[in-house]
RNA sequence: GGACAGGUGGCCGAGUGGUUGAAGGCACCGGUCUCGAAAACCGGCGUACCGGCAACGGUAUCGUGAGUUCGAAUCUCACCCUGUCCGCCA
């Protein structure tokens, strides 16, 4: 959600991010919304003049009846003046209610360095360690071969798209999740927390999946309840229409839950296999922070996700996103890939983003800087730290050796049990 | 799922239709006092929006949403949440 001053005081900012993004059509949106934005105000000024007439009438009423003095004349007018408001608060209501959807659909501002354009225009940061050359089996044969998930049974039980896992496969994922949690926690300051997988409408509007992607989600029948897509949504949300202590900041949480996507039109893309699939289990990282902070913190958290890999020992490589495949409520985003030797691809397994004040403002998320200060809105990052389906697959190519087994990296054994798979 | 009880400002806690944005206390900020601190005393102290360069003025806000009324923290209805007991249960 963007400052509704904007569109007072910057109107041209906000087009230009819509046309940064590839978006036109919303630009053209921006011109009503300031139309409406002009409109709202005077209904609001005609409004509250009546409004302030009326007060006054009630409590000449009060002071009359005290005195014992008759009042009919002020009860009267009184009642007049509150027809004009019921008929003000409508037109109020209506400029107010058309903004608030054009301004809930208005993705994020990109920040100054992203790269204007759509996905052809992402840029390569850097990249770490050495891909490996094709001839690896792809991770479903692997998988197969060594019995670590099963994908029939996954779609006989719920349906295509859900994966089991079974025996070293279950447990490779299990030791992922300890890995990361433990590093996460341990060396890098983030509190653990274990959240629901279900959450309310306010909650998804907070973090920005509503209502634009409401398509995208799985919503129960019977409650009024979304599973989540990431545990950014209930993590992020933690704090909703809270007043942080700004000596406290920057906040930092962790959490591993499974993810939950319908993929609602992406079928037949990269599906093969753990590419693609509707839950996946994912440890999420969060930071709140103060403004100036958050650029800082971008590249700090950015290196938490980065480091879960490096000690993977996956090659992988820091992707810099342009602002049309910049997701909606983000300003900047880093995707880190993997690289898959068996499919010959890189793969997505985390997007580092930081959110400026959108989310904050949203979920109302404030901090006060100084005791007795004013609050002002948060800054909220988050990445995946990291998402596991396609890091199984990248482990399961990546080091996959000539005998057809598969090393465990070093940093793994402990938690896996074992240096290796088949 | 059933039966009660309750949701008031950062916290505690008064307040059942008329200057109540809301007594009192705590916390916090500024000041007096002090070598300094504590105590004491004085003053300040929610949030959002609208207008204004500002000073300031206005409106809203007592879980949420509707309603009654000239006027609602106070009355009505619905919903949400919390607590306790019962039932059920990993």
């Amino acid at each position: 959600m963007h400052d509704i001053r904007l569109l007072r005081e910057a109107a041209d900012t906000l087009r230009d991010a819509m046309r940064r993004r590839g978006e036109d059509e919303l630009a053209v949106l921006v011109e009503r919304a300031v139309e409406l934005e002009q409109e709202r105000r005077t209904a609001i000024q005609a409004c509250e003049e009546r409004k302030a007439a009326r007060n006054a009438a009630s409590h000449e009423v009060a002071r009359r009846k005290k005195a014992g003095e008759p009042a009919d004349e002020q009860l009267a007018a009184a009642r007049v003046i509150g027809d004009e408001i019921v008929a003000l608060e409508a037109r109020q209501a209506e400029a107010q209610d058309e903004l608030d959807d054009i301004l809930a659909g208005l993705p994020n501002i990109p920040l100054p360095d992203v790269p204007a354009g759509d996905e052809t225009c992402n840029q390569v940061l850097r990249t770490w360690g050495t891909p490996r050359a094709a001839g690896p089996a792809p991770h479903w044969e692997v998988g197969a071969r060594l019995g670590l998930f099963d994908l029939e049974r996954g779609a006989k039980v719920a349906g295509s798209g859900f994966i089991v896992y079974r025996g070293a496969g279950a447990r490779l994922q299990r030791a992922l999740i300890a890995l990361m949690l433990d590093m996460h926690t341990r060396e890098f300051g983030y509190e653990e927390a274990s959240v629901p997988y279900f959450v309310n409408r306010d909650a998804m509007v907070g973090t920005g999946q509503l209502p634009k992607f409401e398509d995208d989600m799985y919503a129960l029948r019977d409650e009024p309840f979304f599973a989540i897509p990431t545990a950014e949504v209930p993590l992020t949300n933690l704090f909703r229409h809270e007043i942080l202590d700004g000596a406290r900041l920057p906040l930092a949480m962790t959490g591993h839950s499974a993810c939950f996507r319908r993929e609602a039109g992406a079928a037949g893309k990269d599906t093969r296999g753990l590419l693609r699939v509707h839950q996946f289990d994912k440890v999420e990282l969060v930071r709140w922070c103060a403004p100036e902070d958050s650029p800082a913190q971008h590249e700090l958290l950015t290196s938490h996700a980065e480091e879960v890999l490096q000690r993977l020992e996956l090659p992988y490589r820091v992707v810099l996103l342009a602002a049309g495949d910049t997701g909606f409520a983000s300003a900047k985003t880093y995707d880190l890939e993997v690289f898959a030797p068996g499919v010959d691809k890189w793969l997505e397994v985390s997007s580092c983003s930081t959110f400026t004040d959108f989310q904050a403002r949203r979920a109302n998320i404030r901090y006060r800087p100084e005791a007795g200060g004013k609050p002002r809105f948060v800054h909220t990052l988050n990445g995946s730290a990291v998402a596991l389906p396609r890091v199984v697959a990248a482990i399961l190519e990546h080091h996959q050796q000539a005998d057809g087994s598969v090393n465990i990296p070093p940093a793994l054994r402990q938690y896996f049990g074992s240096d290796r798979i088949g």
